[in-house]
RNA sequence: GCGCUUGUAGCUCAGCUGGAUAGAGCAUCGGCCUUCUAAGCCGAGGGUCGCAGGUUCGAGUCCUGCCAAGCGUGCCA
């Protein structure tokens, strides 16, 4: 509707520029908007004012001309002028009306669109490192970008999913460590735990593991273990150093292909716990592309050697540095560090030329809001590798901070201290658990409130939501035992017979679904079609309370049911999408 | 210090990219179940939109300066 009444404005403005009456040169967006006020009509738009200056005119002399010049339409009733210069649409309600039959024809497609018009498009999210469980914090990414993905499937895009796992680096070897150290453990070995170790109970479950399936195979004597390594920050050392120290020594006690193993155990498990853990989230990845992948097939030498030959590479206090200031960054930033190892930079640089290689129409990185600093430095160095910086957008999620009642959560990987995404479903449950993660704008600070979300008891907005859909189910179910049929045909019939108030406004709500999914998606904002979940659903209540959809009266009763099935449809549909379920029952 | 983000009802948040009288959910108070599920509905109270300027027909929304919070400012990821 909207779409229509564009185009007879701008067929209006065409014949005005005809007249001499605007500039030719001016094209102006034309933004209709939904009245919040049914006085002011169905539609309006502000186009008479925005125009006006440039008209040498005012505001409403010039709204007038435009609904002078504006062709016929049959859907519109009434054209107004109001306020200092708004034009209002007044629509037949009959062709209102018209939406209930679209959505009974359309079923699940009803709000799907080609908007994409099938453009390829990636999105990559969570990409948490696989050292451990997701916890919450990776929840509301997770839940964040499965949703951004799935509307812009909706809306016509090709999408795809992508997790990128950082199997390489540094944090892989404190993780190999960590299970090794927990393994001497196992074999009975007396040895300190380091402090910036991993020190999850998963790390001892893995341990526990290899002792069982390896015996002793790998066992070092803890005197060898720990011969000369610098002190630990406990005992007044540096635990940087500490760590690396053990993981040197543990490379070279094992030897590589041991160490390896170790290396191989950890992640793997892991990886292999976070997959199933995001499936049963109803998160899935078209594909989980491996870091370590981009340093074996020399995708990292390459892009380094690309940089280095255009210049944009040069040496200092012994590392590496890539010249990312002159590029719009704060400063420059090294990419292999003066003991030789490559920064994480380095692999992020080959990955997302990577991504850009393989067509993308575009890529849509979403971060943590903690790595925003690290947006300059990516774009500065697709910019010196030639790319087209704009393909790229980065949407940051903000951590959602834990609460338990008044009482922050602390949080910290490596000290084990976190609630897990696992534990959170368990408690409250996928569907509350997605909804309450996305029910926020993401870049807002959001309170999680453990407490609140774990009472099973009710408060929770999905329920408001899904309860609509289970209410309708519950009519019909009604219908069936008083033995009534229901006449499909008569009820589109006599849909104008829907006079009252409530039954328009949701004949209205309706029909505004396709262009939430539309806003939502093309602005990442997923808490929009929630907003109109709620928005909907407390219409619906609301005309349940008011009225009986179960009359005597046949022709009536038909007509209710179609447009409550139309609200059952569209409830379906916006939680479908999101991945929450809409029960029958509850 | 500098950069990014945020600041709207007691609390948690919306606010259609500059539009008409700033909204919802909790919480508080008062009503509605012999009638399709009360996990619901109706009503009431509650606001200096962080503060101060500016831009224009019009500002919660845009620009500037302050104030406050979070994050960043590594040869960590």
């Amino acid at each position: 509707m909207k779409k229509t009444m564009q185009s007879l404005l701008r067929q209006a403005l065409a014949k005005l520029k005809e007249q001499g009456v605007l500039d030719g040169g001016l094209d102006p967006a034309i933004s209709i908007e939904r009245t919040r006020d049914p006085q002011h009509g169905d539609l309006a738009t502000n186009l008479a004012m925005v125009l006006a200056k440039s008209a040498k005119t005012n505001p409403r002399q010039l709204a007038e001309r435009i609904i002078a010049a504006l062709p016929e339409h049959a859907a519109l009733r009434k054209v107004e002028i109001a306020g200092p210069g708004f034009i209002n649409f007044f629509l037949d309600p009959a062709a209102q009306y018209r939406v209930v039959a679209t959505i009974h024809e359309q079923g699940r497609e009803y709000g799907r669109s080609e908007v994409g018009q099938g453009k390829k498009i990636q999105v990559e999210f969570v990409s948490a490192n696989p050292t451990g469980p997701l916890h919450v914090g990776h929840g509301r990414g997770a839940a964040y970008g499965s949703a951004v993905a799935d509307l812009l499937d909706a809306v016509g895009f090709d999408v795809h999913r992508e997790y990128y796992v950082n199997d390489a680096g540094r944090q892989m070897d404190i993780l190999a460590t960590s299970i090794w150290l927990r393994y001497l453990e196992e074999c009975g070995e007396i040895l300190p735990f380091p402090c910036n170790g991993y020190r999850g109970e998963y790390v001892r479950e893995i341990a526990w593991e290899i002792h069982q399936s390896a015996g002793n195979e790998y066992r070092r004597p803890a005197e060898l273990v720990m011969e000369d390594i610098p002190p630990d920050e406990a005992q007044g050392g540096d635990k940087e150093a500490h760590i690396d120290a053990l993981i040197e020594r543990a490379k070279t006690l094992l030897g590589s292909a041991q160490y390896e193993d170790f290396l191989q155990a950890g992640t793997t498990r892991i990886l292999k716990d976070i997959q199933e853990d995001l499936l049963e989230f109803g998160v899935p990845f078209e594909e989980w592309f491996s870091e370590r992948q981009l340093f074996d097939d020399g995708s990292v030498d390459d892009v380094l050697r690309h940089l280095r030959e255009a210049g944009h590479l040069y040496e200092k206090d012994g590392a590496t540095w890539f010249a990312s200031s002159l590029l719009g960054d704060e400063k420059d930033r090294v990419v292999i560090r003066e003991n030789g190892q490559f920064t994480y930079f380095a692999s992020d640089i080959a990955y997302h030329l990577d991504k850009l290689r393989r067509g993308y129409d575009r890529i849509i990185d979403i971060w943590g809001a903690d790595h925003h600093g690290y947006i300059p430095r990516i774009r500065a160095a697709l910019r010196a590798l030639g790319e087209d910086v704009d393909k790229l957008q980065v949407l940051l999620v903000q951590f959602a901070v834990l609460y338990r009642g008044r009482e922050k959560v602390p949080m910290s990987t490596r000290a084990g201290e976190f609630v897990t995404l696992r534990q959170l479903r368990n408690e409250v449950g996928k569907d509350a658990a997605r909804f309450f993660y996305v029910m926020r704008r993401s870049e807002q600070h959001m309170d999680f409130d453990l407490k609140l979300a774990t009472s099973k008891t009710n408060e929770n907005p999905v329920f408001y939501v899904q309860y609509a859909h289970a209410r309708v189910c519950s009519v019909l179910r009604q219908l069936d035992e008083n033995n009534w049929e229901r006449d499909h045909l008569s009820g589109m019939q006599n849909l104008q017979r829907l006079t009252e108030e409530h039954e328009i406004n949701l004949v209205g709500t309706l029909s505004r679904y396709p262009e939430v999914v539309e806003k939502a998606a093309l602005q990442y904002e997923p808490h929009l079609l929630i907003q109109y979940l709620r928005e909907l659903a407390n219409e619906f209540h609301t005309y349940y309370n008011a009225h009986q959809f179960l009359v005597e009266d046949a022709g009536l009763r038909d007509a209710r049911l179609n447009l409550v099935c139309g609200v059952k449809q569209v409830i379906a549909n916006g939680l479908d999408l999101l991945r929450i379920n809409a029960p029958e029952a509850m």
